[in-house]
DNA sequence: GAACAGGCAACTC
DNA sequence: GAGTTGCCTGTT
């Protein structure tokens, strides 16, 4: 039976721009700020209460979910260093209290595959089907919801039998993927001790993930917080407000932070006209 | 109906 | 090695 924890009330901690920055696909709001998932098989509804985060989950689960959202780490302090100018002073005061999910890394590299010239609602729509499809059954509050399907489930299949999914060319991607996973072809585990060059070196082995989905497993699935992904969205912001030939190195080993400040400044402000 | 989308791979030169 | 094009599908 789930119970009502108090996840942090010192740690700045938006848990709407945390969901909404782009960064995770399984996260619902139920309602305005109250937003139910399930991460690792464990599902939860979090909202805020003024600076407080409540947690309603299992009890025995609140240690996996401050490292989830990376609780033991001072944004605060490692932000002032992003704060070169004042593009980007802006950029990490808008952002603040963004949190840089630890997900899991087959279904980070699984939903960015997914994610590659989709828009955010239909990539959480082909994931959600692929879990209601392929996952196990979770129980929560009265209601059903999923988990995300191991790599072995997937590996089983044929990329025909995610039909029902409607993901088109993605399909042989995560088939391809699943099956490294799961022969052990592609370790995930030992990518995330890796290096952020090597990681991405073994990630791009896999046919449909690039430089971008790289990076975005990268930072999101293993933990490697240099990870520097660049969309659209960054390609346009980074022209706009640095030299060309600007490298993400300047910002040091927690670019990845400083990529979702500007990612999210640059969406929040970019597309409201 | 055509063009395009938070990208990649295969093909061209 | 730099640049172009097709790809499933859904939306505009």
């Amino acid at each position: 039976m789930a119970e009502t924890y108090e996840l942090t009330q010192t740690v700045k901690f938006d848990i709407v721009k945390t969901f909404e920055c782009g960064q995770c696909f399984r996260w619902n709001a139920d309602e305005v700020g109250v937003y139910t998932g399930v991460v690792r098989g464990v599902p939860a509804r979090l909202w805020n209460e003024g600076r407080s985060v409540f947690i309603r989950t299992e009890p025995g689960s609140i240690g996996m979910w401050r490292e989830y959202f990376d609780l033991e780490r001072d944004y605060a302090g490692i932000s002032k260093n992003f704060e070169i100018d004042e593009y980007m002073t802006e950029c990490c005061r808008f952002g603040a209290g963004i949190r840089i999910l630890r997900q899991e890394p087959w279904e980070t590299l699984c939903s960015f595959i997914i994610s590659q010239c989709n828009n955010i609602p239909r990539i959480k729509g082909i994931v959600e089907a692929l879990c209601r499809n392929f996952g196990d059954p979770v129980v929560f509050e009265g209601s059903t919801l999923f988990a995300f399907p191991p790599a072995a489930s997937l590996a089983a299949l044929e990329p025909d039998e995610l039909a029902p999914l409607r993901c088109g060319y993605r399909a042989p991607y995560i088939i391809a993927a699943a099956r490294a996973v799961a022969d052990g072809s592609a370790d995930l585990e030992a990518m995330a001790k890796a290096t952020h060059e090597d990681a991405l070196a073994e990630l791009k082995k896999l046919p449909g993930v690039g430089d971008k989905v790289a990076n975005c497993i990268v930072l999101f699935g293993l933990g490697i917080t240099s990870g520097f992904p660049v969309d659209v969205w960054m390609k346009k912001a980074l022209s706009e407000h640095f030299e060309t030939g600007f490298d993400p190195k300047v910002f040091g080993e927690f670019a990845g932070l400083a990529q979702q400040y500007i990612f999210y400044y640059a969406r929040s402000t970019g597309r409201e006209k």
